[in-house]
DNA sequence: GTCTATACTTCGATAGAC
DNA sequence: GTCTATCGAAGTATAGAC
């Protein structure tokens, strides 16, 4: 990985538009719009102003930035979701949760989107570890919400781990139909998903 | 299509075992496992036991099997609901609801989720034909939703086409970590969605 | 309804010059 | 860091016999 500016999870500012720093985002879009296997070295080299061999400077194999956009999918929203819970309010931790995970994967939707139907397009091994990596992430949502039930906020009498599934099954499907041009605000969404998660749709009897 | 037993909105019972009546599901399976593009004919002939060149006697183009997968999908969940809401009292509609969704898109889950991921791998005319499926659907959901509202049973507060779309994220997203040899039944994960979606998870105060 | 054989296309990746 | 040129593999689909 010829890389001057490296990845060594600094924050991704500098946009210097080169071809390196395009080109994740890049793919994401393209394995996002054609799914991994019907997207083209081709095709993506023409959105980086390429010619298609120039691409092998960047990367070693098509495979590479499957894997890369899947760990830095999960990199992100991992982060987001932990340095938010750090710094919220006790009784707020539910909210910043859902706010941080919907912020992140709005914002990056290509790259999580691709994270989440491509597993299948990796090897083994690389399926092995974006895996793990999103079983960490699941147990910390798990373990949030567990915490709320024993701090009296969350309902004891369902299990922790199929309200946690749930709330993913909330947040994660968002990607698939939220526009950004769309009326709703990201904010505005995630306060709608914590009001509905939390309360419920039943009028008030 | 040369197939005896034609596709004429009869119960599809009668398990010939024939290779057509085979194929769909196969199919189906493999776009699961490996995405459309990602698929080739030659592994579902040899899945099906036949060779590749054999498959186009009873197809057209590998095209035109996702084409026929997206469109019986929804076609099936949309009778599944639409009979079910017919049949629930009046006020187990949502739950009559949620119930046959969830049957229907579990039971045929490789379907279900070639269907909703694989959009993209369709020409402009039928991904336009399959949207319209889905958005007659999704009507569906949203009438359901309102004529709840209405009754008093659900909150006024919210939006019902935004309710509407956070219950099919609660619902769909769910083909995706389901495995049948696990803990819960499918009526059972019902259940705990409807419960969760109408009540809430908020600790009674 | 299935076979063998093959035509045609597209793809991922490499070699080597600049 | 990008280019031109090309290789070899794999994919979809067709032709025509049985």
């Amino acid at each position: 990985m010829p890389d001057s500016s490296k990845s060594a999870g600094l924050p991704r500012a500098e946009s210097q538009s080169s071809t390196s720093s395009r080109l994740l985002l890049a793919a994401a879009e393209l394995f996002w719009e054609k799914g991994f296997s019907g997207a083209s070295t081709r095709e993506l080299s023409e959105r980086l102003g390429i010619q298609k061999a120039s691409l092998y400077y960047h990367i070693r194999s098509k495979d590479d930035l499957l894997y890369e956009i899947s760990i830095r999918s999960l990199d992100d929203i991992q982060q987001a979701v932990v340095t938010a819970l750090a710094n919220a309010p006790i009784e707020g931790r539910l909210q910043a949760l859902v706010h941080a995970h919907l912020r992140t994967a709005l914002e990056e939707r290509h790259m999580h989107a691709t994270q989440l139907t491509e597993l299948r397009s990796m090897s083994e091994e690389r399926r092995s570890a974006v895996l793990a990596r999103r079983d960490a992430y699941e147990r910390t949502v798990i373990e949030t919400i567990r915490a709320e039930q024993a701090a009296g906020r969350l309902r004891m009498d369902l299990d922790a781990r199929y309200l946690g599934l749930g709330l993913l099954n909330l947040l994660n499907w968002t990607i698939f139909w939220y526009r950004p041009e769309g009326p709703k605000a990201i904010e505005e969404l995630a306060d709608f998903f914590c009001d509905l998660y939390i309360n419920g749709a039943a009028a008030d009897r």
